[in-house]
DNA sequence: GCCGTTTTCGGCCCGACTGTTTTCAGTCG
């Protein structure tokens, strides 16, 4: 698949022409290219095969002659004729806040910077400070940025973020008269990882408002303070800005900060040609202010239904929205239970009746124990007997426990010649069989998966790509294998919720939804206060456009129990 | 470089803030 590499280089020719000074539209031009074909989720192999190029959006004769000459030849021209005289160490040093294009290529002409180090060296001897249109000050701001730039590198994972932010909210509401406060941005959008925290309030004494939030515990460092706009770092070193506007620009303000970008752009143009004006302080015609009051103004004016935020990436949206084809999203609260769980029986630290406890003061009707097999030694893994055994507890407490059922399941590993941890006549034994790959990671992983799934009793496979957000690469399995296979053999793919898993990610969901495949969300939670993270799962699914039907979570408990038996049914009618 | 219910040429999202400037360019989100 080149859909990645095609997108890097439209990327890196945009920033190269943006040091260059080209034409800021030819960049964009190049730079909504990149996007849109990162987030496609077919092939750009096959689009090109079928001679589609020019119907990917942002694709027009120039872009798409590019790809097929590389496509064709493995090389492209234009991409080594722009990029060749201009580093990745000197285009790197765009990233630094406060050093943009014009600031960078001025640097490198006249005083021949060519990476940090040299930029360093030209703030030290006074050179840089001497540039015309360079002061004191903005010397500063670059030295700031790069201290900066070091320490921000990295995104932050969405499940660390959101309940600080909840408890931020939480605490400014008891302490602050806003009439409204919401989360903005990524984090709003559900997104993996978040650049950095938006939060957005209505209220009237905004300088009161900022202050009270300045000074809350959670506080370390105030970066700014002023009227509408307040900007601090907590103990844990994460950035958060407050934002405080009218009550009537409330919904305005919202839209706009929620993003992303790329649907701003987009709603901003569409207003464009309909004579309308959009900003953060509301929908304009001419002078006259339509609404803003509302996110579902905005919306609305445009002729548009109200988009929910984790669709909100330019991905097709505003297109399906304006054909009245907006996918109905399943909901948070469609959750009726948890599918992956770890007991204290392996290396969870709560034992079952705990989290069916739990589970049912969340409103669960189910939750499914699987912890892991017996070769997972590392991870505390089951023997058989211990599993029979775990077997029977689960039916004591479902016959002393109303109001939620304990599923009787198992996270079986995957073995490195590709059979399973435990034979037929123990996987028989269970409600629900989860199969994962936690050892030899680069040994025929996909042949692995594709026997496990061809087991009737293997329901689901466990974090398909096996990467981590916050490092691991993942085992490198091909995809596309994956899901043809999980198609053919009715078997789910997992949404794992845990913080640094979310595996499948969004647009691989889509891809597989695309193919019919069916998911079920868990939470791979170890102690009961993870059980929260279902939430990260089901940001996921909506992200990748998913309905109640994709997803098993949703299914009573009668269907899903019928649900999980089909396989194994099927697989019998085969066999006669 | 893309794109078209005002356009096949002439547009291309919008505003805030900052700093270096005598009216605005650069950067950011």
């Amino acid at each position: 698949m080149k859909n990645q590499v095609i997108s890097e280089m439209f990327e890196r020719m945009a920033d190269v022409l943006e040091f260059k000074g080209e034409n800021v539209f030819k960049i964009n031009a190049y730079r909504k290219a990149s996007r849109i074909i990162q987030n496609l989720t077919e092939d750009i192999e096959n689009i090109w095969k079928m001679g589609r190029l020019r119907e990917i959006p942002g694709v027009g004769e120039g872009i798409a002659k590019k790809i097929d000459e590389y496509l064709h030849t493995g090389k492209m021209k234009k991409y080594d004729e722009v990029t060749h005289d201009v580093s990745d160490s000197l285009i790197e040093l765009m990233n630094i806040p406060g050093m943009g294009s014009k600031t960078l290529s001025l640097v490198h002409k006249e005083l021949g910077v060519k990476n940090l180090e040299d930029l360093k060296m030209v703030i030290e001897d006074g050179r840089l400070a001497r540039l015309p249109k360079i002061g004191e000050k903005k010397v500063e701001n670059i030295k700031r940025g790069i201290e900066r730039l070091s320490v921000m590198r990295e995104r932050l994972l969405l499940g660390r973020v959101l309940p600080l932010v909840e408890w931020i909210i939480e605490d400014l509401k008891k302490k602050t008269k806003v009439s409204q406060i919401a989360p903005a941005g990524s984090l709003r959008r559900m997104k993996e990882t978040i650049g950095d925290i938006d939060i957005l309030t209505a209220g009237k004494d905004g300088r009161r408002i900022i202050e009270q939030f300045t000074h809350l515990p959670q506080v370390k460092e105030i970066l700014v303070s002023g009227e509408t706009k307040g900007s601090i770092i907590t103990h844990g070193g994460i950035q958060i800005d407050l934002r405080v506007v009218p009550e009537e620009s409330f919904g305005a303000a919202l839209q706009y900060f929620t993003g992303s970008k790329a649907h701003n752009i987009k709603l901003r143009d569409m207003a464009k040609s309909r004579g309308l004006k959009i900003n953060e302080y509301g929908i304009f015609k001419g002078e006259v202010r339509l609404g803003g009051q509302a996110e579902e103004e905005i919306y609305s004016l445009l002729g548009l239904p109200w988009i929910p935020p984790e669709l909100r990436e330019d991905r097709g949206e505003i297109e399906a929205s304006l054909e009245g084809n907006l996918p109905e999203l399943v909901d948070y609260q469609d959750i009726l239970g948890d599918l992956h769980i770890h007991s204290n029986y392996s290396d969870g630290t709560s034992s079952i009746e705990e989290i069916a406890i739990k589970a049912r003061e969340l409103g669960y009707k189910f939750v499914a124990i699987c912890d892991h097999s017996q070769s997972v030694k590392y991870a505390g893994g089951l023997s058989e007997d211990q599993l029979l055994h775990q077997i029977e507890e689960i039916k004591e407490i479902n016959e002393r426990i109303d109001g939620i059922k304990i599923l009787a399941g198992n996270e079986v590993d995957i073995k490195q010649d590709g059979t399973l941890d435990y034979p037929d006549s123990i996987l028989a034994k269970l409600d629900i069989v989860i199969a994962a790959i936690h050892q030899g990671f680069r040994k025929q992983v996909t042949e692995r998966m594709i026997k496990a799934m061809e087991n009737p009793y293997v329901n689901i496979i466990a974090h398909p790509t096996g990467r981590l957000i916050s490092g691991r690469e993942g085992y490198g399995v091909n995809l596309d294998l994956i899901l043809e296979k999980a198609a053919e053999t009715n078997t789910l793919l997992e949404i794992n919720a845990y913080y640094d898993r979310l595996d499948l990610n969004d647009i691989n969901c889509r891809k597989a939804k695309k193919l019919g495949i069916r998911f079920s969300i868990g939470t791979d939670a170890h102690h009961v206060d993870q059980l929260w993270m279902i939430r990260l799962g089901v940001g996921v699914a909506r992200r990748a456009w998913i309905n109640k039907l994709d997803l098993i979570n949703t299914y009573p408990l009668n269907e899903l129990e019928d649900f999980l038996k089909m396989k194994i049914w099927n697989n019998y009618r085969l066999m006669k």
